[in-house]
DNA sequence: ATCGGCGACTAGCGCGCGCTAGCTACCACC
DNA sequence: GGTGGTAGCTAGCGCGCGCTAGTCGCCGAT
């Protein structure tokens, strides 16, 4: 092989020499720049060599150029990284895609990195689900970022968040619809969500309101330290006879204590949870529960995103995502799962 | 307020004219340029100025200049987003941070955009758990990325791959050690594992036949489909105890699917899974399970991009991550669970 | 007294792109 | 014949940084 030199890459200077046009003409054409007259001839022989080289725009460049890197981030809580989230995650990045931006997604580690993403990326949006903490805020404001979602300056009570309302009062009217008066709530540990548990527990206390039934204890449930066997203990020793839970994992693990303790579920006690996960399929009884479509909530995302980096206004946007009840055997099974 | 200017990001050359030395200067001082000589006072001053000003360097001019990015793409297979993936990422995200690397993750989606990630964010590397197919490597070698792991040059055979074979040997060997003779492996039906899903299948005949156990049967296996079902019915009536499955979500299915056909798990079927995913510990009952030092792979990732990104030798490193066994319920609960 | 060497610094190019400020040729119109 | 307008193009700056090729002054050795 006589050729061993590292091929560079090709760049428009290499389309103006080949096509016999300046480097302003070459961008013109690729860029489409409104405002500028190229004749037919030029435009099809540029576009021609543009593609016969294999022509990519250098995104450093550009960027550096443009003062814009058409970057989106998006921070994920790190704990629920788990299903229909793909589904969002690809739409919102589809979405995105079209409009000429991409989506990149970390789930925000706990353990503070020296350099964080947006430090990295220089995305022209960052969007979080819930509100950055100060020491981000501050973090991306040193590395010039301006556009962040939600924005810091403004206080959105959280359980007008898209969704949370009208999952809690599926979840609430399923299981008074089929006899339950006393319910609890199972909210989950993990400080990082404790808002939007928060927000959730509200919501569910507020339809339980509606619906004349007493709500009587929400309280914080992991499988790991016991705390769902001492809950399930207390709640049947109120009477409680329905549980919604604040997501699936949760709900699993009041299942796992129920029927360790010797319960028959839903015959004993009646469970529901939240996001529809795989794992609400898969578990033994398998768990009734929420799904919020998927694929409206990342066209949502996306569109949050575009208006931010183009600086259009957000405020008109209002979203409430479809959400339905999936009922499985937690709730209305005809079997109960039980030890033997 | 009177200056309602968008405050322009600082440059390195603000520091220069602050500090009153040349931008050069500024640069090496920063970078601490090898072969350059920098009086105290005047890198004290750099230093100060850079600091009060909150000078943060413009990646895209940095990484124009550089001719690098300093960031390292990893993809993702879409399915097995869960379980220790989270300490793993997180532990190679920290390591090739101290390298000065950022570390960006994304699921390989199906849905192909217009505009893959690597052409976005122009890493140094590029990295995937399995080997990209033809059209990703194309489509990264004209983005003007080389650097590529694994090698798509380099054919490596997946059971080879770092803990495939440990892993099924503790699968089969608890299952043996336990009085077990016939086995069955559970597969996942996801084409896009389907290599990986193969080699650990292949580790599990390998083990079972140094046993002298038999494995009379391997096939893929989900929840939904009723295929699940279908593969316990079988393996009953062929007489198998244990179940060696791919995954943990394969082995609920397995064993959600042998609870539902009345049988009692462990004490009519035995099943174990791997990864030792969340699911494991809250799956009534409990799964046995495989777990791989995540930490420990997470710094191998994190190595091997370096060694890549540096263009430093790759071949010498040989890597068995620590792989234990985690004992629960599914295979050696003392109280069976099924339907009462 | 001269020269080489070295410490400490600076001028300025190049990375690849977007885009402004032109410039030229041509045509329509009075 | 002059004037204005426009289609179609180009020269070249600026984005912020890394880094090479110097410059300058001082000190020790000849």
């Amino acid at each position: 092989m006589p050729e061993s030199a590292p091929p560079r890459r090709v760049t428009a200077a290499d389309i103006a020499r080949t096509v016999g046009v300046s480097r302003a003409t070459v961008g013109f054409v690729l860029n489409n720049t409104p405002g500028q007259t190229i004749s037919e001839g030029t435009r099809a022989r540029v576009m021609e060599a543009a593609a016969r080289l294999g022509y990519r725009p250098n995104k450093a460049a550009t960027a550096l150029a443009g003062g814009r890197s058409r970057i989106v981030l998006l921070m994920l809580p790190d704990w629920p990284a788990d299903f229909s989230v793909r589904t969002y995650l690809e739409e919102a990045s589809r979405a995105l895609d079209e409009a000429g931006y991409s989506l990149v997604t970390q789930t925000h580690s706990a353990a503070r990195v020296a350099r964080p993403l947006w430090e990295a990326l220089n995305p022209d949006v960052v969007i979080g689900w819930a509100r950055f903490d100060d020491d981000d805020v501050a973090s991306m404001r040193a590395a010039g970022i301006t556009r962040i979602v939600p924005r810091p300056d403004v206080q959105v009570p959280l359980d007008e968040a898209p969704g949370v309302a009208e999952g809690a009062r599926l979840q609430v009217d399923h299981l008074c619809d089929l006899g339950h008066r006393r319910l609890a709530f199972a909210a989950a540990a993990d400080p990082r969500i404790g808002d939007l548990v928060q927000a959730r527990a509200s919501a569910a206390e507020r339809q339980a309101g509606v619906r004349g039934v007493d709500l009587v204890d929400v309280r914080a449930v992991a499988h790991a330290d016991g705390s769902a066997a001492e809950a399930v203990r207390d709640w049947r020793a109120a009477g409680v006879t329905g549980v919604v839970a604040y997501n699936d994992d949760v709900a699993a693990a009041v299942v796992g204590a129920a029927v360790r303790a010797g319960l028959r579920v839903p015959g004993d006690l009646a469970v529901i949870g939240h996001d529809d996960s795989p794992l609400a399929a898969l578990f033994v009884p398998s768990l009734s529960s929420v799904r919020m479509d998927a694929v409206q909530a990342g066209r949502f995302l996306a569109e949050l995103a575009l208006r931010e980096a183009e600086d259009r206004p957000i405020s008109p946007m209002r979203y409430e995502p479809e959400t339905h009840l999936v009922v499985r055997e937690s709730t209305a099974g005809e079997t109960d799962v039980g030890i033997l």
